[in-house]
DNA sequence: CGGAAACATTGCCCCAGGGCAACATTTTCA
DNA sequence: TGAAAATGTTGCCCTGGGGCAATGTTTCCG
């Protein structure tokens, strides 16, 4: 159940048993279907989440009803509606598992105890934090300035797995392509 | 000289005149150039930078030649290519002023040695790393499936002096619009 | 201060990629 | 398992915005 994060834990920092034990206990599981909403356009976030198994999508409806998605979470990773976890302020984004999911979750506020009371886990916090900003800074590199085909092989190169993961619909919405535009370019490569 | 620093700290953190004065020894003062740069392509980023004066701007060129802005540090604000400064590898992107500007620089080794040893400091790098986190979110998320004119609504309305401040060109650059289209579309609001 | 160089504006044309729709395929869940 | 719903593919057409270039304007620095 925890054997995962444990991993993620040792292989970021250095960690005795007692403080593993201790941070995993603060983590609970929890079983979501396809396209379960963690959090819906306006609530805000109250957990973190690491993924066992599945998916998680961050991603926002603009007023003309097109989806645009900004950040995947995968097996071994974390993930949450960031800015609004971090603000406390509704979020302006949705979170749902794209898959059926095994996740843990941890409460806001043990979160930030755990910050504010374990070095190792205000380590990786800030690991997380640096690591966010540095891919979100790649992907406007990455996609502006560049043309459908330039964006398609960016995460072909980045991200190999990524296209054959999830749906075409949603792979699209990543890269601010139109399903149809990614389907015809991805016959010719 | 330190006036503006010293405001950013007591703002955000409760901390005491001698750890104040402590941060600040570590900072020199910089004057620079218009269109100076702080950094190439490729070099390793060794300085975090203060602005008391100025802005200092982060762009890439593709291989096409098309100029890429992705954040600016005006005023009161920190900036540094944070990518190469944090993994400490070459940066993908340039650094320059581009106004003539007073500048307060900190080694990367003071920088991380202040991180780890002063708790209200390392609470501040965590607070400007969520801000930068949240900041390129909301721009992944303002400029994606937007149409030119939006975007340009955009910025107005998330950072009202932007357009007054920039040239045409480094706005149209941040934009990802052509300098041309740019100014069609302002000739219109 | 003045010549040069960089930048801004605007007209004209053109094309990458979106919209829509028809059809094929895959997925879902009762 | 099978009907219905969702998603993927592909053709046709159309448009937002980029490229280029001519002209006007600002900025720079010797």
């Amino acid at each position: 159940m925890y054997q995962l994060l444990r991993d993620y834990l040792t292989a970021r920092t250095t960690i005795d048993e007692a403080t593993l034990a201790f941070i995993c206990s603060h983590f609970s599981p929890l079983k979501t279907k396809r396209n379960q909403f963690l959090l819906q356009y306006g609530q805000t976030c109250q957990h973190y989440y690491f993924v066992n198994k599945g998916c998680i999508r961050m991603y926002t409806i603009n007023k003309e009803g097109l989806e645009t998605s900004r950040f995947f979470a995968f097996e071994g990773g974390f993930g949450t509606a960031l800015p609004s976890f971090i603000e406390h302020t509704p979020a302006f984004e949705y979170m749902q598992t794209i898959e059926k999911s095994d996740l843990l979750q941890i409460s806001r506020a043990d979160f930030y105890q755990l910050v504010d009371t374990i070095p190792q886990f205000a380590f990786i916090y800030r690991q997380i934090l640096e690591l966010g900003f540095i891919t979100a800074q790649k992907r406007i590199y990455g996609f502006q300035g560049f043309d459908a085909l330039e964006k398609i092989q960016w995460v072909i190169q980045h991200q190999p797995d990524f296209l054959l993961r999830v749906s075409n619909k949603i792979a699209a919405s990543y890269l601010g392509l139109s399903p149809s535009t990614l389907s015809r370019l991805k016959a010719k490569l």
